[in-house]
DNA sequence: GTGACGATGTAGCGTCACTGCATGGATCCG
DNA sequence: CGGATCCATGCAGTGACGCTACATCGTCAC
């Protein structure tokens, strides 16, 4: 019953195999194939099941994964029990979020650390990651914070009890058009105002993705989708040189002068940031001081 | 942070010593005084302390301890989660119980097991302990189950929030006379019967060892010890040779014939009898099932 | 059917934790 | 006051365990 093995079973259930657990847990497949077989042998019960040529865990895995993270919890809360003796408690904390998000909140986290004398002994290692919807849970296994977006009117996020998650901000998305654009001038546009324009979305199954449908329900015609396209830099250029309108999310626009953002009413539209972490690194003490930051800082963008 | 070191600190703080962790642990004092070093130097804080030539913990290290309670029993737990999935539980119990305890409950509760067919897989170890009062609680770090007693108004246990205590019956204690006594014939007896009786009590320290002072107290006078034995089998054969008189368990006494019970009215005279278990252990099911029927068992001679 | 992917065994190797022994304080007792 | 004892701790040796690398087998896609 070793917790590196109870934490290799949680992996190959959360992402889907033997060879991507063994990825993030940094092994190799074969490791992490010797670990569980070992581990069923102790427990005398078939916790993974082939299917096609993965696997999967059983009902007796899946609950034996589950406990793991209680396992996981408990042994980052007593490693916080010996952080509380230290006066400033060191490690690094990595950070993942969406481009945009990350554009919006690492730059002013990464300052707010090296400001506080408290937090030096923090060490933030940023990235961006540009997933689908349902992939962001997933990274909070090589992650300690992953900042994720979703429609503001969709679920909350899978992963059963085991991913804490802290909201951070909720964004409005604008009507992005370019500036000689009908709509230009207006202070806020219906979706009615939308019918039959030539939209730049975001790919399918990305985050806020859906937010356009919601629109063309509104104004009782699917909306026209031109090109999909991730990138928001790109989506403004685009927009810019007349090849369709976008939604785009205020707080995290860049092409004032270029292209025009106008309020859209009638609808919800909008984005939640949230911030994900595994119920284990959320005990850590470094990485509860880094999420103060993080929602300190959300306040501060969302009252600006 | 591995869940066997903490285990190791906690004994430690519950041994009270290097040397003691080491023997319930089955491992060298070396081993033990490297593990706790290797410990020391990944959390970065002092655990330990010497104290003449002893150690004993640190705060933090006590902090540490109560923290890998935690851990543990979150590791039982998953444990448990997977013997859920198997149709007969299988592993060994140990038992221990002070002697007249272990007269009472052991052979009873050794049958209800052998008899159940669903508890056909637990393996029943059993022992005799005879220790002081405040040492039943370190018992538990060799035992699964102690069933240990306790004055009937004494204080509850110690052992912070690490051991359970599952209550199973309260004992009355009678007063022991031989048979040609003039108490003999008597339904009941006061305290103030008693006045200048010479009295066999228990070893000092040892449970139930208060009881005695508890009557003194009431009849007025301190009662006259002339001899301290702890085996009940004993006392009853010197108070039927006429040595004196003393307490002794109704539902244990064996001296029928030999020598009179009489019960004590208007003092509260009894012991209570609990069985003592760590909490990780308690999270055992074969654990459970075991106390499930010595606290059935409890009812049934308690109601007899 | 062939190629790619994914899981699983086997051999070899490195690492780590334990035992055994020696050392150094601290306490107890003559 | 000094020898004996107890206890914790450091160091060398060894054994076990878990990892990587490589080979194999089954499954799916084209």
């Amino acid at each position: 019953m070793d917790p590196r093995t109870l934490e290799t079973l949680r992996a190959i259930g959360t992402q889907g195999g033997v060879t991507a657990a063994a990825a993030v847990l940094h092994l190799t497949p074969s490791a992490v194939s010797q670990q569980v077989a070992l581990l069923q042998r102790e427990v005398g019960v078939h916790l993974t099941e082939r299917v096609g040529r993965g696997l999967r865990l059983t009902p007796a895995g899946e609950a034996l994964a589950e406990a793991a993270m209680d396992v996981a919890v408990a042994l980052e809360r007593a490693r916080a029990a010996c952080d509380e003796f230290l006066v400033r408690p060191q490690g690094v904390v990595r950070v993942s979020a969406f481009q945009t998000g990350a554009q919006l909140l690492l730059p002013a986290l990464l300052t707010r650390v090296a400001r506080s004398p408290l937090l030096a002994g923090i060490t933030l290692e940023c990235t961006d990651e540009d997933v689908a919807q349902d992939d962001f849970v997933a990274l909070t296994d090589r992650m300690d914070v992953v900042v994720a977006h979703r429609p503001d009117d969709g679920l909350g996020w899978a992963g059963g009890g085991a991913v804490e998650v802290v909201p951070l901000l909720r964004e409005p998305l604008d009507v992005a058009v370019p500036i000689d654009h009908p709509l230009a001038h207006r202070t806020e546009v219906h979706p009615d105002d939308l019918r039959d324009l030539p939209w730049i979305a975001v790919r399918e199954g990305f985050p806020v993705a859906t937010v356009l449908g919601a629109v063309g329900a509104r104004s009782g015609s699917a909306p026209r989708i031109v090109h999909r396209v991730n990138d928001f830099h790109v989506v403004e250029a685009l927009v810019e040189a007349g090849h369709g309108v976008s939604l785009l999310p205020r707080y995290t626009f860049g092409g004032e002068g270029r292209v025009r953002l106008v309020p859209l009413v009638g609808v919800r539209a909008g984005r939640r940031i949230d911030a994900l972490l595994r119920r284990d690194r959320a005990e850590r003490l470094v990485v509860r001081r880094v999420l103060d930051e993080l929602r300190a800082l959300a306040v501060e963008i969302g009252t600006a």
